[in-house]
DNA sequence: CGCTAGCTTGATCTCACTCAATAGCAGTGG
DNA sequence: CCACTGCTATTGAGTGAGATCAAGCTAGCG
């Protein structure tokens, strides 16, 4: 099953049980068109969805017609599990690419709460690590400037990409605009251009038709003042995220 | 009992066997002296900590010797009950002012998730409350202006107190100098000094001492883009939170 | 081939930062 | 009692990172 090895690759290790659980629990796998918006903001949801396929977004409208993301979703996450407690939500989610996602419906998930704690507090955590990534958004914003903030980015989404098996060391894909990076990073367009080149310039990296590629990770990492340790990832990957190990060898 | 009526308050309304199921898993009640650091960021954590009397404040400390508050914590609050599911926190619990918390261990919170599925979800919508709240400072960084900031930031802070019974529309306390403000905002203290003078002059309030004196509070509502959807609070309270209904009359 | 979305570069402007100086106020000790 | 120290608040002058405005370029596509 498709679906099978995406909850496989996720960055928390579900036990066998675990993982056959969950999967029991897809009501559904639905996909969306690139930019179409998948869960509106203040209506009542009664479904979460896991995104197996494509990259999502999570994204606030500002009253001045300038919206700001505060979560770009990659393969293997659970866009909005937050729905099943909040009921409604304060964003919206749409696709930046075309996406497939798995349904899970709040009464599926409302009976692995009462009959598998363990899995429970799995998907409890699931949220948690949202929320710390939103911290560190924070962050980003609040202390970094430009260049740091897109470096940051970077390596961000390349450590949450390494964990589930989509890069290799070398670079990843980005479906993003430069517009969309600003709208991550609280910059205009103009001024991403900007960075972008200069991060070419110093040699970290390079971006172009979706693709960014690292040239000098440690540099990157260096750059944007980024450590992973909010990200919760394995050692393994961690080390392999700030460039303290070798990419691996791929075709 | 003290911490009782601390429960009873709580925005999230409990059921009387819930708030007497969370009331009998308090291990014990401690205090923390202004300044003092509750909990450190990267340690491994057995207990969460429920704030019963003070503010406290979740902060991160960049490289460059700068903090940045991620989140300011009224009574009533969990602060850190996310360390449940995540163990070690990727922040700093700080106390703002003299205060007592009530501690929860773990393993109590483990029996309430097994046994109690009613309220270990209310307890994940706590925690899932408190990325909503990330995800609006967020948006309060990217898109408002220096004055907006502060105003949002005020809104918030007494909407929240109004929840929980702290305020009664004409203003609260605040216990954070200009520079902890400017840790919010990320803005400098001289700049936030020049903010509050502007408030000042439009009449919108007046800070002294530690307390914020609302003067006209539809329009710091205005001026801060402030909208408490995010909040999830009752109709009422959100009402008044926003200036549309008059404050209750005090002593 | 023309249209549109995205990218690139230059010129100018502005909001908030930095640096600097002064004042008020609480605590502490002689 | 006053001198001294440290913290917070206040105001002014100069600076800078990134925004804004404007124009031209590139590439995919009907």
């Amino acid at each position: 099953m498709q679906t099978k090895s995406v909850l496989l690759n996720r960055t928390t290790s579900l036990s066998d049980a675990e993982r056959g659980r969950l999967e029991a629990a897809i009501a559904s796998v639905r996909t969306f068109r690139a930019g179409e918006t998948a869960v509106r903001q203040d209506t009542q949801v009664q479904v979460s969805l896991l995104l197996v396929e494509g990259f999502m977004t999570r994204h606030v409208d500002a009253r001045d017609g300038k919206r700001h993301l505060v979560a770009v979703h990659v393969p293997g996450d659970f866009v909005d599990l937050h729905a099943f407690t909040l009921k409604q939500l304060d964003h919206d989610v749409g696709a930046l690419t075309d996406v497939s996602v798995a349904v899970f419906t709040h009464d599926a998930l409302e009976k692995i709460l009462i009959d598998d704690a363990a899995l429970a507090r799995r998907l409890w955590f699931i949220t948690m690590l949202d929320a710390a990534q939103h911290r560190q958004w924070i962050y980003r914003l609040s202390s970094l400037t430009a260049l740091q903030r897109v470096a940051h980015f970077f390596c961000e989404t390349h450590a949450r990409l390494l964990a589930v098996g989509r890069s290799r060391g070398h670079g990843f894909s980005l479906p993003m605009t430069q517009s969309d990076i600003g709208e991550v990073c609280s910059l205009t367009n103009v001024h991403v251009n900007r960075v972008l080149r200069d991060l070419r310039e110093m040699g970290l990296c390079q971006v172009r038709s979706s693709q960014v590629q690292i040239l000098d990770l440690a540099g990157l990492v260096k750059a944007g003042l980024f450590e992973p340790g909010y990200l919760y990832l394995n050692a393994h990957v961690a080390a392999q995220a700030v460039g303290h190990i070798g990419e691996s060898h791929d075709g």
